[in-house]
DNA sequence: CTCCATATCAACATCATGTTAACTGAACAA
DNA sequence: TTGTTCAGTTAACATGATGTTGATATGGAG
């Protein structure tokens, strides 16, 4: 197994408690932490280590998340950087803005220490795995988490984000029957309340635009994706 | 799907109102739940009951909620506990002292019910996914719990919710007679009356759908799964 | 043979999901 | 501003799969 100490990873946050905190997780965990207060002083680090993930704040005083993340991306060599947002959960947009700005993941405040290492061991183990593309093949459909883009025989199809989110959740494990209380957690999130019938017509949408042969209704259960 | 009753939680609260009001919403969802007054019963009862969930307060006089648990994380065996904090304070970063202490997740005050039972429901979700094995073989029989499939021959056999249950529940044993009154109780769950000639039926219907082979009955006594 | 648990079947009830259309609010353009 | 479009949500209702029941048949144990 990959040790955890081959990689470097900053953080940007103008909140030293914040800073502190994951600091002290991705340490235990034998990562390489770097950290900055400000926009500027993360790009001068992150020039200089040349560090694997960033973990970038969005709201910051000065140079915000977005636009340091912008900057990295302009940087020779540093396109390969896996960047990730900390957001706020309220701004719920953001992490649009913060793909086109070319972030690779987005996680949600208040950060879970378990969520924040799955997902970051996630994202270098993408990033490891060489050039490999930020979207996923399942059977005909090409899903594109960069580009919030999915493919269908080279057609490309535009989805809202819930949308997106629910075929996303769904593909990310082919088969596998996903309740509806999962859902709603993993796309809708915890403080959320919808109605029952708000999934329904999600997965409507979405069999109206993919065609119907892709996700498939496990009555009593839940809803899965098949190839 | 796998019942609620299989999942054990622990509150500990100095409030005994606290204690009652989220007793009663977690046992009608059919968690099994018990209480603590202090940190110090907390601990025994956790103990003693080893439960998958424990529920901390994080202000109680005496042992405080962050000591019970790196007292409990402590404890052989108690590692893959999932536990999380119950905490008044909303805005402020004291739930990092609460990671840093081992938690696995905090929760605020004041707690509304529904929050309550998606972020435990998620909580359990995370914690069962590492060993859980998701297909079972049993003689020419395989049963995919995760996407809700039999396959017999390579073929697949897809079953209503009731009757993959009830497949499910005996051939988690086979050859163990499975009592009616049992199987009322894993498949239906405790509150639902329903009258003999349900579980009969159920049985036939999987029959013909399997074939005779694999559920026998035991006369006077209840069905067992065979292979 | 007799008794009683189980089997079987068809009628019935119920419940989850599908479907449609309408409403809200945000973003955007004229 | 106003109007327009679109994402998201919801209510109301339709539909059909699923679950349940009671009447009746069957079959094995004693």
């Amino acid at each position: 197994m990959m040790n955890n100490s081959e990689h470097k990873i900053l953080l940007v946050d103008d909140e030293p408690d914040i800073l502190e905190f994951l600091s002290y997780n991705l340490k235990k965990e034998g990562y390489q932490v770097y950290t900055a207060l400000t926009g500027e002083e993360g790009i001068t680090v992150a020039k200089k280590e040349m560090p694997n993930l960033v973990l970038l704040d969005v709201m910051m005083p000065g140079i915000d998340g977005m636009e340091v993340c912008r900057e990295l991306r302009a940087v020779p060599g540093m396109d390969g950087v896996v960047i990730a947002f900390l957001t706020a959960r309220s701004e719920d947009y953001s992490h649009i803005a913060g793909f086109e700005a070319g972030a690779d993941d987005y996680i949600n405040k208040p950060i879970k220490p378990r969520v924040l290492l799955s997902r970051i061991k996630a994202l270098l183990r993408r990033s490891g795995n060489g050039n490999e593309s930020t979207a996923v093949d399942v059977g005909k459909l090409r899903i594109d988490r960069e580009s919030y883009l999915v493919f269908k025989d080279g057609a490309e199809i535009s989805l809202p984000r819930k949308e997106f989110e629910l075929l996303s959740l769904l593909a990310s494990k082919p088969g596998k029957v996903f309740a509806r209380d999962e859902i709603l957690n993993k796309v809708w999130g915890d403080e959320v309340v919808v109605g029952d019938r708000t999934i329904d017509v999600h997965i409507r949408k979405l069999r109206e635009k993919l065609g119907e042969e892709f996700i498939r209704t496990v009555k009593g259960v839940g809803y899965k994706f098949e190839f």
